[in-house]
DNA sequence: AAAGATTGAAGGTTCAATCTTA
DNA sequence: TAAGATTGAACCTTCAATCTTT
């Protein structure tokens, strides 16, 4: 086979669609970042631990929940470990037990209405009528085998 | 003012429209890199020397077309030169010329195709009637100030 | 052996500081 | 001075290799 180089049209939606994702999160990770000084990465396992456990999680659960291999979230951990935003404890079963610390509380408290709005000021208010439909529906297509 | 925390169906879109991308852009380039060896900023590169230069840039103008910080490029550039898939010079003006070399119009050629089914295969090929059109709206709204 | 976790290396990105030269 | 470029530090991600404990 001889496949065809992309069309200027492709290349556009390619292009598009590219920029589009890069441009919302770059704001709203700024947003986050110049509001309270954490990383999207820090917010995300922050708030799990919060949400998901009561400030307290199993290493591999928090894994799951974020949808990330062990090594990336070992390394994380390690650097918020360092910044003082948690701590990591020998649990029962062999596992490591991750728990929020104060300063890691206090920081998500200033992050999370920070977050609110800036995901709704950076896509939810920009949204068309049915486009959050169509994301949904893209997300769906894009995600299956 | 005391911002309200994302709804339910708030975060199923914002969950939704941040994995669409990271799916898409995930595979997108382990496809190029399985094929080809080259990372996809290394692709970008070595696809702009061959299309807008003839395999020859000044580097300021490679950075104006990728978007890209001049600290960006330059650790980039640094990088691509140690694999041997381009070369710097002295301009007559002061910038700097980058070249692209011999291994990198062999890898190009190479991933260049796979780029472009790939595209196709994780990304258009899944588009719904209109959802390309949608895209481009919404990358165009996204993009407002 | 298997599960849970860590480590180091290499690539990537951003920021601030610095260097160089027209 | 101003433009073009580099550098180092800090953070992020992935992979393969390695522990450690059950």
């Amino acid at each position: 086979v001889t496949p065809k180089a992309l069309s200027p049209h492709e290349l556009e939606i390619w292009h598009a669609f590219k920029k589009m994702g890069e441009h919302v999160f770059s704001r709203v990770a700024r947003d986050i970042e110049e509001a309270s000084g954490l990383s999207g990465s820090e917010l995300g396992v922050l708030s799990r631990l919060e949400d998901l456990g009561k400030g307290q999680l199993r290493q591999q659960e928090l894994a799951v929940s974020m949808g990330w291999h062990k090594s990336r979230l070992s390394h994380q951990l390690t650097r918020m470990e360092n910044r003082g935003l948690l701590k990591r404890s020998a649990g029962k079963d062999g596992g490591v037990l991750v728990s929020i610390a104060e300063s890691g509380t206090d920081l998500l408290g200033a992050a999370r209405p920070v977050h609110a709005a800036s995901v709704r000021e950076r896509l939810l208010r920009r949204l068309g009528p049915n486009q959050a439909a169509v994301i949904l529906d893209l997300f769906a297509r894009l995600s299956a085998g």
